[in-house]
DNA sequence: CGACGATTTGACTACAGTCAATGCTTGTGG
DNA sequence: CCACAAGCATTGACTGTAGTCAAATCGTCG
């Protein structure tokens, strides 16, 4: 029931050029452009430049691992369209699930400061990855200044995203976790732009779940199963229903401000620095 | 044992002005400029700005609150002296602890994008913090770039902490859980140039070290008693030794490879866009 | 000295993990 | 078109790590 491709595990890119535009591929132009204008306003050449980026992007399958743990990286990457998980892998077997990614984010942030990858990604969904080498990154100061603020203010909300993990895995019991991270989910597809009328896309196992949330698959399925028997959620295939959700916000203390960031974020670099009211960020 | 100076847990600060200059007090510009240092060149005029803001700076007394979690905020707060814990308090009452900040640190630093501080913090011991406005962030970006730079640096390196605490929380038992987190705050303090010859400052309580690592106070006291009857550690008073590091290391998997940015990060913003050879951050 | 906070210890509990077997989908190949 | 294989989901029985509750002790400060 899991990913409707089979490929194998690993490899290089498939497909190089203009990238995500099968029949049912969501525009990854798009959300990508979507995504920095949630928190900056873009210039029309900051949109041609993500364009171009976006164009010259690979596709990776299902399961396709992008970047390995502690391997060195001198690129940002930029998950264009598709599911990916970023993760690290324990000495013991484990594997902990750091995030989940949505198209228009930024995998691997941690490589301007490292020069490496500090953990894994890998595609859950047939996706779109590009690349900013660092070299272009810097350049990004002076050419986009934007574009750089908009990496620095996502960079903020998705460190607000881990501490929110941190805080499930450290004091919520296992049913409030998963609780907490579908309506996560399901919240931030809403946002992006992702959601069905029917249902939000979820291309999670159990497994991947349980990884997340730092429990066993047994658990998860446990703790799933009573959720739909208590008519919560519907979780079949790969999408996902969010039945009741104020008892599940209840339940797992769940409150969105932190994927809220205000939403008239101004220009913070250049020249509007100072007295400036604050523009609202066009959503282009 | 805990703190040695006892005042009232809150109100505003008791003294504004040219701080932390105690007969014991480290030198919190001192602390400030080599933390920037460690991410970015800084200009003499980065410096005079940073020297500046830290004579502004306000002294707070051991466990005053200095911010609190979902009140409005439009500063940025910086840790000039002493030390502090960022936290989230559940319904339930429970407590998690995010990060323990050292001097030279940020603190709210999700203020810049929310406007409101999404977790609360408290002094630990004495400290001394200064404000940056808004505004001044915003001009910072004209004003000293590199300064901009390095917060963003510092909030990916921040993030590698804060993801490394998910992964123990998430799959690391007890024991392994606090020894790691004893070998990372060793590990910072040592590069911070806080520890002394005789061991590291420890200002935390054993129920701060259960906030920290999700566990329960009585579950922490176990765990460093039977760490102490290996003669593994030496924890008394306000101080912490590491007695068998290597074996705390393998048993906990910590790996410092996440609290070592790559050394020499070279400019990042303004004219030195491209092709320069990154110099190495002069450490002043 | 007395009080408060921090630490230590013990007895008992329970949430979540482990191990193992079975059932269900889905896609592929015969 | 059907059967099989592979991966995923489900269920049950038992275990164990860490939590809970409670009391005693220690240390420091006033």
């Amino acid at each position: 029931m899991q990913q409707p491709i089979k490929l194998p595990h690993d490899g290089r890119p498939t497909v190089v050029g203009c990238a995500g535009r099968g029949p049912d591929a969501v525009d990854g132009t798009d959300l990508v452009l979507r995504r920095f204008a949630r928190f900056v306003s873009l210039t029309a050449s900051d949109r041609r430049y993500l364009t171009r980026l976006v164009e010259a992007a690979a596709v990776h399958p299902p399961r396709r691992t992008v970047l390995t743990e502690g391997r060195p990286c001198d690129c940002l990457h930029l998950l264009a369209g598709g599911w990916a998980v970023e993760y690290r892998t324990l000495p013991t077997g484990g594997r902990q699930v750091l995030r989940i990614r949505l198209a228009g984010e930024i995998l691997g942030a941690e490589c301007i400061a490292y020069g490496a990858a500090l953990q894994s990604v890998q595609m859950l969904t047939k996706g779109v990855v590009a690349r900013i080498p660092r070299a272009e990154f810097v350049a990004l100061h002076t050419t986009h200044p934007q574009l750089v603020t908009g990496l620095h203010l996502m960079g903020l909300f998705e460190r607000a995203i881990l501490q929110e993990w941190t805080i499930s895995l450290g004091r919520r019991p296992a049913w409030s976790r998963v609780a907490h991270l579908l309506l996560e989910l399901d919240e931030r597809c809403r946002v992006s732009g992702l959601a069905r009328i029917s249902g939000t896309p979820f291309p999670l196992t159990q497994q991947d779940l349980a990884d997340c949330t730092g429990l066993t698959l047994t658990y998860v399925n446990r703790v799933l199963t009573d959720m739909r028997r208590k008519r919560m959620i519907g979780l079949r295939q790969q999408e996902l229903v969010i039945l009741n959700r104020d008892e599940l916000a209840r339940a797992s203390g769940f409150q969105p401000r932190y994927l809220r960031p205000t939403p008239p974020l101004g220009p913070l670099s250049g020249q509007d620095a100072g007295a400036a009211p604050r523009p609202v960020a066009s959503v282009l």
